[in-house]
DNA sequence: AATGAATGAGAATTCATTCAT
DNA sequence: TATGAATGAATTCTCATTCAT
């Protein structure tokens, strides 16, 4: 039942790969990355990569993977327990975050794919933003059916909130100071925000 | 003051190519697609290209560019006459509206390019992101200074309201269904959600 | 008889463009230079090059022939009066001192070429290096008869003394400071070696 | 301390490929000559053989690494027991005689680079003219001093033998049929001529 | 005669991928 | 399984030359 060494050879040295070919995609962006350039850094032969993986492509699509897992470490459901006004932050709070060090380059490349890439644009539809949306989706529809926020057209809400996160992170990576020097106070911010919106409501 | 009809030539020979670059990248993305592809599909040799452009690099700046002005095409000052719901439906509506058609596929090629070129990036920022940011930030000051909004972190809000704009972009190439089904929806939706929040305010 | 302005008129436009050409070719080499670069510098379209000389390899014989003419200026039989010290100055100086200012540059890129294309190469055998030997055998030759210079192998030793001058003259362009220093000294120098040699005669 | 097998055939493939474009150089000279014209006639694709030389020019610069070593071989010490005489033929000979065979075509290519390459005359500049100069003047120096030759304006004489030298190699390589027949006897005639002159010495 | 935009063959170089060792 | 040399298709860009205006 528990991996042989074997096994967990192969995935020690698997990810050695995609941490250092996410380094070097994260430096010099997925195209002008080469294969010899990942190798070398790990201290493999070229064609070593390929016992690993299929192709330069699968090798983002392994970083992506890895991304993926990363986030869905923190189990969704822990969100449920909490009441509305914590359950966004937490939504919000948990991208945000994870948008830190290493990851901040490394999204410009990923995001930068996804959007031209096909295989790594259904990944992300189906494996991230979907999964998001729904889990959303449930949540708010409780709390509208209870007249706690407004039910109307809920899926295009649900979307903003998530279109909030990735245009900020794009925004966040394009060099916005503001962004920069403010991006810890974002999840509360932006909770306020969209619960209550930016004008002042007359009593 | 008319243009030689020389200088017309030159400038319709120019706005031809960078039509069909633009079919071509958002067809295949911008490194998929070569100079070949484009020349033929132009009917031009390759070399004449080069008599417009650069280098491949320059037509996708050329895109950007002839996308930068059609948006600058809208003066932005006409904005500032309205009242505080006109500006921000006009303000959320018009980068929104622009993705149609066309644009819709070059969105993808011309962002996934600018989250990675230099060139292109400090190009969006300087002439279409900080443009538009400073507008809505001298607006919103007004309003603030008046009561009208909250005046906490307006810096922030006003980057919330562009990412908003730019990461339903990205959903929406993405191939969002909900998004592409009430896109026209979005503009009064997204004013009222900015507005007001999600939230039912108890009178 | 005398040329119509016509004639004249062509014949200056050929000359300036060759004397543009001169110049960038030392500028830049023959091959890094372009027909544009020409074009552009002699305030002139790239096509009317075209009308004044057959290919750009015409461009280089042109300055070649520039150069012989200029060469042949001083009439060769003006050396014979000479008595022989004098005469093997003179041989000497003309080519040596014709290596100055625009001309050092453009040593490089014509011999350059010489040494590798036909064409320029069988010109500069025709035309300067066989007539210059011839002359030298001419006169050497009486002098020998007359029993001033040795007769052994006379063409070897005009071949040398020619060899001399072109071998002087690269090593000056590839930069030898010694030499840039003394260049108006080797005529004399060079005549006192050639006639007594290096050693010293023993009475 | 012997190499390991695999660096042999490195050495060997890389030898190979030298050959190979030396002989297409002389051939088609260095502008015509293509990196696809090298890899077919050496029997490897295109691509191998940046794997073993950075660019086209590194090849140029290979070859003439080769030259150099092969006549860096004759250990220049070997000279300096000789009398003097006997070195001056030594000294003219050795670099004459290399211009067989299939160093003749060669040399045209070399040197015309050698005109208009950078990289190129500095090596020849520094690895081969300079400390040609450096041993004659070390060793004529010497015999200046026993009041055996000339001493005024020895580093003139000094590059007068050697553009002596590479004068000839230039004629000879343009063609000339007098040097062609009679190359063999040039070290003992030039030797004679370099240390007695031409003139005839009345006793 | 002058123009200069169009041409398109051609060249160097890159690099993902393969496969014999 | 690891290696890394070999591959060769593919791409961008250059530029001498042509020719319609």
């Amino acid at each position: 039942m528990p991996d042989s060494i074997q096994e967990q050879t192969i995935k020690i040295r698997r990810e050695h790969i995609l941490g250092v070919a996410a380094r070097i995609f994260a430096q010099k962006g997925f195209h002008a990355a080469t294969i010899k350039d990942i190798a070398r850094e790990a201290g493999i032969a070229d064609g070593t990569i390929y016992n690993y993986f299929e192709n330069k492509t699968a090798l983002l699509l392994g970083i992506f993977e890895q991304m993926r897992q990363s986030l869905a470490q923190q189990p969704l459901e822990a969100f449920t327990t909490h009441d509305m006004r914590s359950f966004l932050k937490h939504y919000l709070q948990q991208p945000l975050m994870a948008l830190r060090g290493d990851n901040f380059e490394l999204f410009r490349v990923v995001m930068s794919e996804i959007l031209v890439n096909q295989e790594l644009s259904a990944l992300y539809r189906q494996n991230i933003l979907e999964p998001t949306l729904a889990l959303a989706e449930q949540q708010f529809r409780i709390w509208a059916d209870q007249g706690l926020i407004k039910s109307a057209r809920l899926a295009l809400s649900i979307r903003a909130i998530s279109g909030l996160i990735i245009g900020l992170m794009v925004e966040h990576v394009l060099g916005d100071q503001a962004l920069a020097v403010q991006w810890d106070a974002l999840p509360d911010h932006l909770t306020d925000l969209v619960l209550n919106g930016l004008g002042v409501n007359q009593p």
